[in-house]
DNA sequence: AGGATACTCGTACAGTGTACGAGTCCAGTC
DNA sequence: GACTGGACTCGTACACTGTACGAGTATCCT
């Protein structure tokens, strides 16, 4: 005699399309607005199903992070030199934290010791040694280049959603001009100095 | 007739050492773990008394961010070039960031247009200027160098973290030689070479 | 037919941030 | 002294979180 608790299949209700409405919820209000319950109202179900598909909250943050991970290009076009490469790999980075800005933080902040990023980091090592690089230099070159990549793009999504939300925080008292020019300036033409002059300083060091 | 509300007042409790005492919660539970009742018990006070000087928990996480900031070296002796002033900054951020491995997540999260950072950044521009570097070039310089020394002091701490915990997780499926050496060898020479390569690309291009 | 298995989800609990308002103390002023 | 107003403390309550438990139903296997 319950209301309606029949015990319907939702046929595309599985881990992938899961993660998917996460980072759907995640892209509209922000990563630390995401909830288990917004993503099963997101998909039409009980809260509780979602824990069939998925172990964990973390869990999910994990399938959010896999899901942005594999959108990057690692595809090597004939004659490619591991300077241009590498600079492909960052730019493909860039592109992906801009297009989805709010759920860039939850990438920088995933353990880099588990499935998402330890699986990328290895493709990442193929693809270097595929284009000619030394493997033992590969650890240095990664936290390098990596480290810069991170940090940069943490900086420059806050950015971003600074200017698509409020206008002006009450709490610019200070007039801050550097507040306002920094993310202005904070552009492709900074990052792209950044990569020229840390890939230029490592083939030079250790390729 | 109630138990014993009688309203003493707890002489030592200000903003200050509240954010003093969340920085002591966070350090021994993690950035995760950080709660107003937490911080409450460990000054003996209820959490409600922490809101007559804090208004909020967001405000004290910038609290314990501004605390993080202020340890860093910013003086000038005499005879310092840009170069080395560059890297006198980044290895106190080092240093700080070790000091404090479970709370540097905060300042890499931190809104970088608020006023623990936005400070921050202010000081740091008058003593590249007072180096004798353009201020022209600030930004640039700031965004790149910076991005690089917390991206890789993200990766470090969480790899300090690991260390200090579950020696060997269940996931650990996939014997992950490279999970392994990344971390081990993720240390003070591989910031060093960052540092190098960044300081002396900048000063090369832009100075 | 009967039973296992896969799936769904209502309810409940411990934990969070914080709004409200009732207390209790102290510094002034009459 | 008595009164008043503020500064301070904090108990209670509410909306929200992740998730444990177990009852319900649908489907497949024998």
């Amino acid at each position: 005699m319950s209301k309606d608790p029949r015990g319907n299949r939702h046929a595309h209700l599985n881990r992938d399309s899961i993660a998917r409405a996460a980072l759907a919820v995640v892209d509209r209000d922000g990563s630390e607005a995401l909830s288990l319950r917004k993503v099963a109202a997101e998909l039409g179900v009980g809260t509780m199903t979602l824990y069939h598909y998925v172990p964990s909250r973390e869990a999910l943050v994990a399938d959010i992070v896999a899901l942005l991970v594999v959108e990057m290009d690692l595809t090597i076009s004939s004659g490619l030199s591991w300077r241009d490469g590498a600079k492909q790999v960052g730019r493909s980075l860039r592109a992906m934290a801009l297009r989805h800005p709010r759920a860039f933080a939850l990438v920088a902040a995933a353990a880099s010791d588990k499935p998402p990023l330890l699986d990328f980091a290895r493709r990442l090592r193929d693809f270097y040694v595929a284009l000619g690089a030394p493997i033992e230099a590969f650890v240095e070159v990664w936290s390098v280049l990596d480290a810069f990549e991170t940090g940069f793009l943490l900086l420059e999504t806050q950015a971003v959603m600074r200017r698509s939300t409020a206008p002006h925080d009450e709490l610019d008292q200070g007039t801050s001009e550097l507040a306002d020019r920094m993310p202005a300036t904070l552009s492709e033409a900074a990052y792209e100095e950044g990569l020229e002059i840390i890939v230029g300083g490592l083939e030079r060091r250790l390729l």
